[in-house]
DNA sequence: GCGCAAACTGTTTGCGTAAACATTCCGGCT
DNA sequence: AGCCGGAATGTTTACGCAAACAGTTTGCGC
């Protein structure tokens, strides 16, 4: 009766459609379905015949509810346009479809605790097999968490949660690439433009920026504080003139490098002539700015890979010891860091 | 027998178990967890209570099941890194949250039409109510992709697909936005660095362009073709160069301009003084290039809420005619663009 | 040819939910 | 009191799939 033609029908076909037409019973569908189980070749020539003509196409929500799985992971970022998230979506998206495994995406504007309680719940009760969270802002971590029980949850940072199971890329190590490739250039300190204060790689940059300069036996220069915007990098810059002093600068990501070049522009002082400046993320434009900068590579890929594997390992065979597997950073020169001879 | 005390129970909590607890039918659970239908007062309490008691959430897959809405859109996006993808994302993001839809995504990395068709049988047999699709690379037009024919699907690009409903910024007003400010200014006439020919988006803004100047009876400068990176920005400032003639230059997206700008420098070819340069797009970073770049804003924000508006409304509406819904762009003129006195 | 595994296929059942239908309860009316 | 009607709640059923189990066929050795 309702054939395929003259329009499509109302109802998706179900196993039992299909069942019907290749003449076997509803199992064997689900079997030719599963790849699995044995059957008979040319059985299961009839029935990917039928399921063809039929358009047929499982229903992932009866099979989740079925087997209890939904071959989903939920992931939970705030900020989406930053470019380290998109980078980091995009990685996770493709580790997680490599495993066969879709993203559900929650997005949230503003890092605070009810929100993302609100979002965890949400993805609670929302079809996913585990989590993956990006949060950042530290003064999330001053309430607690609502953290799921039920479900696996890894989480993309690396200061805080040590009780928990965790990815991030190498934030100390990183920023203290930046200060040992300044110092090593002959100048007596660096300077550094960081991050917001509640933020944990602004905060761990910052620390390892510190505790390098320490080590080294020199002056701490006064930190100037920013909030990751090229807006508050090009007013730390003009801090810095005024304070005149600085010959090394080490920001805490791209952007606020890029502000900061501008204010230096503007303001006719020579980089790299007159001060070196390194950032941190290495977004595609870095190589681009005037001067190219000098920056620290973060592996978003990996770290998004990691956070995966970390994840699935646990949905799939069971708890994993806590802790952070960090990915190391690397230092791309380019030409806005010089030799200082003071 | 198995209270909450002493770990996590093993499954979360059905109805059944809740009605259990509350002392009444698993239907009369349901009641309450829809809100719909008249439950007296006191017993919703006691439902509500035992809810709470349980920490039931109700089961989204058995919902999706027995209702066949699974409250969640699927998003196809491809090169989700770059800034128009994660802005756009996001958006759609925020427009489906309000509406009680989560997202579930599928980012492509090479845009091509098996790709696209694997992509779209993924999301058909997965849990969607409804598809947006942003497509812009030309090429995938050529072959016929796959389209859903049971859930509805809206795409972000203007220039193809009139037979489909979609959304997008307004291209080809925007590029006539650019070099109509250029023209303003006295210049002669408006070189063009273009995106890749076979992005739809690309070609739209170049065709705008040579109509702008047609129009105005200028003569039309050769192309340079860029990939939208700032290394193919840098080459084609190189080109331009050599050619040694413009006075104002269009660049298709802001990341070339970036470049472009880079081989002025290097060039000592001064910016705006002997070489106008306009963008597009607006990223958070042209504000602070050397000098900053008068560009073209994309609302991406309402392109993306435009889409999820026309999905919701065929899922629960039905049926939309085809066409374009398109936002218009705006001209944001910083110092990259002087006046020319030939 | 018989019997017995192994290979294949069919039948029953239940996952958690909500629509449809059935039943009970209760106050107000004659 | 007896009856009616609507409100409140309970019972049955089916959504599509896959596990568990049961049944049937097939091939092979004797």
């Amino acid at each position: 009766m309702t054939s395929t033609l003259g329009g499509r029908p109302a109802r998706a076909a179900s196993m039992l459609d299909v069942a019907r037409l290749a003449g076997v019973s509803q199992q064997t569908v689900s079997r030719v379905s599963n790849g699995s189980d044995a059957v008979k070749p040319d059985t299961r020539e009839r029935v990917l015949a039928a399921m063809e003509e039929l358009g047929y196409r499982p229903n992932s929500a009866a099979r989740a509810l079925k087997s209890g799985r939904f071959l989903t992971l939920g992931v939970l970022m705030h900020n989406l346009k930053a470019f380290g998230s998109s980078r980091m979506l995009e990685s996770i998206d493709f580790a997680a479809a490599q495993r066969g495994y879709s993203i559900e995406l929650i997005s949230i504007k503003d890092p605070s605790t009810t929100e993302i309680t609100r979002a965890l719940s949400r993805l609670d009760h929302e079809a996913v097999d585990g989590i993956v969270m990006r949060l950042d802002a530290e003064h999330v971590r001053e309430q607690a968490i609502d953290f799921p029980t039920r479900i696996p949850t890894v989480i993309i940072e690396s200061a805080s949660y040590s009780d928990r199971v965790s990815a991030d890329a190498d934030q100390r190590q990183g920023a203290r690439l930046a200060v040992e490739h300044l110092l090593g250039l002959g100048h007596p300190t660096v300077w550094h433009v960081a991050g917001p204060a509640d933020y944990a790689s602004a905060a761990a940059r910052e620390d390892a920026w510190r505790a390098a300069l320490v080590e080294a036996g020199r002056p701490v220069p006064e930190v100037v504080r920013g909030d990751w915007s090229p807006d508050s990098g090009y007013l730390a810059g003009k801090r810095l003139l005024a304070a005149s002093e600085a010959t090394a600068v080490f920001c805490a990501n791209d952007q606020m490098a890029l502000g900061l070049l501008r204010a230096f522009h503007e303001a006719g002082r020579a980089v790299p002539a007159e001060v070196s400046v390194v950032g941190f993320d290495d977004t595609p434009e870095a190589e681009y700015f005037w001067p190219p900068l000098t920056t620290v590579h973060q592996d978003f890929e990996s770290v998004g890979a990691n956070a995966v594997a970390l994840l699935l390992e646990q949905i799939e065979a069971g708890p994993v010891p806590p802790g952070v597997r960090l990915t190391p950073n690397h230092l791309i020169v380019r030409k806005s860091t010089d030799a200082w001879h003071g």
